[in-house]
DNA sequence: TTTAAATAGTACTATTGCGGTCCTAATTAT
DNA sequence: ATAATTAGGACCGCAATAGTACTATTTAAA
C-alpha cells in the first residue's frame, strides 16, 4: 500500500500520451483508443486535469484537450494533486482536522516534514522524464539536494508556529 | 490522499510512545491509556509489529511488548511495511500483476523508480528522529544523496530486465 | 496448583471510499 | 440546424479498511 489511487495512475498514463504530441488536440475517444482506459474513466480524468489547469479544454465539435504547459514543466506531484487534492501522508499532515488522539500525539509536526520530503521528491520529477525511459540519472541528485535544502528553510518557519 | 492507512499512522504513535522508554515492557492497556487509541486497535497493531520483529512480545501475566531494536535503527519505512506489507506507489510498481492497460503503458518502469525514491526517503527517517522534535536538518542531505546514488546502481540492473 | 493477566490468532461486521458508469446541459465547428 | 464534443453532476456496487469480539495459549504470582 502507500499507493496513489488507480485514477491518478491512469492520469499519468493519459498525460504521458498527450506529452508525445504536446501541441495536438486529442479528444476523449482518441485517448481511450490509445491508452485502453475505459471512455467514461478517461473523460472523468480529463475533466479533473483541465480543472487543475494542466490541460486546456476545447469544447464543441473537433474539440478535445491539449497540454496547458510544456511536459518539462509538469511535475508528477502536480498530476497527483490534480486528481487527489492536497497530499499528505497522514490526516493531520495537511489539514487542521482533529484526530481523536491529537492531544497525546507528539509526532504531528514530524509527519508534516516527512510529507514535505516525499512531495519534494515528486515535484522533482517531470512529465518529460516520465515519458522518456527514465534512467535514474535523469533524477538529478543535485536538484534533489537543492530542493531539500530549500525545504529546510521553509520548514524552519513551520516549526516555529 | 497518497496516505498511509490510519492503522499505520497509529502504529507510529505506538512506536513513538515505546521509544520514550526503549527498555521497559508496556502492555496493551498501558499503551491505550497513554496514546488514547482504542484497546482492540492497539492490540491489533502490537501483534503486527511483533510479527514484523520490530517488537518483542512477552506473554503471560506481567507481559507486554518492548522494542526489539534501538529507536535509532528503526526506520519509518519499516513500520509502514510491518503494517501495510510491501510498498509501491502503483499496482505494477511492486508486483507482477498485470493491469489492463499494461501493453500500452510505457511508464511502468518509471513508477518503480519513483516508488524507490519515496521509499528511500522513508527509510532514511528513524524512529528516534520521529520522537525528538524534528528539525529537518536531522534528515541528513548527505545520507539521502548517498541512498539515492546507491539506488541508481541497483536500478541500472533493473532497467535491463 | 489454581488463578488472573497477558498475548496469539482468527473471524466477523459495518462503513467508507473508490472505481466506474450514465445522463443532461452547454458549447462550437460544419 | 446538426453533430460532435466537453462540463458537471448523480449514482451504484464492490472492495478495502477500521474496528470489534471471541477463543486458545502462555506465564507470573498467590
Amino acid at each position: 500500500m502507500l499507493k496513489i489511487s488507480r485514477i491518478t495512475d491512469y492520469a499519468t498514463v493519459v498525460m504521458a500520451y498527450l506529452a508525445q504530441n504536446p501541441v495536438d488536440i486529442h479528444n476523449a475517444k482518441d485517448i481511450t483508443t490509445h491508452t485502453h482506459i475505459a471512455l467514461p474513466t478517461v473523460s472523468k480524468i480529463l475533466k479533473l486535469l483541465a480543472k487543475a489547469e494542466l490541460l486546456i479544454s476545447h469544447r464543441g465539435a473537433n474539440g478535445g484537450y491539449s497540454l496547458a504547459i510544456e511536459p518539462k514543466k509538469i511535475s508528477i506531484a502536480s498530476i497527483i494533486k490534480a486528481i487527489e487534492g492536497d497530499v499528505g501522508l497522514t490526516e493531520c499532515a495537511h489539514t487542521d482536522s482533529h484526530c481523536q488522539i491529537e492531544a497525546s500525539c507528539s509526532i504531528r509536526g514530524n509527519w508534516r516534514v516527512i510529507s514535505q520530503i516525499v512531495l519534494n521528491a515528486l515535484e522533482d520529477i517531470s512529465l518529460l522524464e516520465m515519458v522518456s525511459p527514465m534512467s535514474t540519472q535523469s533524477v538529478s541528485v543535485d536538484k534533489l539536494k537543492q530542493a531539500l535544502s530549500e525545504m529546510n528553510t521553509e520548514q524552519q518557519g513551520l516549526q516555529d508556529e
